[in-house]
DNA sequence: TTAACACTTCAAGTATACTTGAAGACAAGT
DNA sequence: ACTTGTCTTCAAGTATACTTGAAGTGTTAA
């Protein structure tokens, strides 16, 4: 089977090792065999746990959680009411997450178009824009990264 | 003009009073005055400075971010650039979260697919599910919370 | 008048998630 | 043998974002 060093899986995620050290302490990252001289072996199933756990970070879980979590897995059969609830639950506090977060984004946007028409109007003299003509405006950003407006039929140069 | 003591904004925004006066103190919620007595009176402004101050927080701006935001805010002539620099960079940042956030989902709905269909397979008795058989699936969560399966059959190594 | 209550300031404390530093072990290269 | 480099442990330190506690002021209600 595969092995890695400590300081191949760092690189891998992106993470220094020191962190790698700290999840094994907070007990999160378990199983870490050691070589005749003492330094971590991290196999196959490392990387899975440790991906396991950049999602569940990604999704605002803490460490405390994740170890919940973990320790549940352990007892599979006696805890599965407790591993679907803690997963429910992230379920809705994720879908939340992107609600919350579309309607911030859509905030940004706004508020980017309007510095944007401010910069051309000082660049270009003109009308200063009205930050109440943006307020409620929507606009949609697509794939290639241009932005649409909608709710007001100016079209932008550029 | 609508005036509100921090005991109502605090209830409106859902915060302690602690926290208005951490943001007074940390130069982001700015020209807060104060009554005959030195109590707090907080305006419509202050109430759209600090939705703006949730929003960005959301997108998950510090409040050394925010900071330097509110002060380009005001000498806008002078830093339009800045404002402009720091929303555009903003917005990719959300839009990568957003992406994330929408992978760690998917990974969240197929271990809770798995488990709940590994508490049935307890319950129920029956073929124990294999997490292999879930890793690649794509559930899709409706409006309604009801959660589809898509390519239950799909063949691995696709 | 006295108690309750809501506010004030300011300093210190807390929670989370790491990060850093000191001191030492071990393997390879010069 | 010595130096370099990478690892080890363990304790202490850091960053961010608040939160809490002590001590005091001012307004209202009995």
């Amino acid at each position: 089977m595969a092995q890695y060093t400590i300081r191949q899986v760092a690189e891998m995620f992106g993470m220094p090792t020191s962190t790698l050290r700290y999840y094994e302490e907070e007990g999160i990252l378990t199983n870490v065999t050691k070589n005749g001289s003492g330094q971590r072996i991290y196999t196959e199933g490392h990387l899975n746990r440790l991906r396991t756990i950049c999602c569940f970070k990604g999704t605002g879980m803490t460490i405390a959680q994740l170890k919940a979590f973990f320790t549940y897995e352990e007892d599979e059969e006696h805890h599965i009411d407790d591993i679907v609830n803690l997963l429910q639950e992230r379920r809705m506090y994720v879908r939340k997450q992107m609600e919350e977060l579309e309607k911030d984004y859509a905030h940004v946007l706004r508020k980017l178009h309007y510095y944007s028409d401010i910069r051309e109007s000082i660049r270009e003299g003109g009308t200063r824009p009205d930050w109440c003509d943006y307020r409620k405006r929507i606009y949609t950003d697509q794939e290639d990264g241009q932005v649409y407006v909608e709710g007001k039929n100016i079209k932008k140069n550029e």
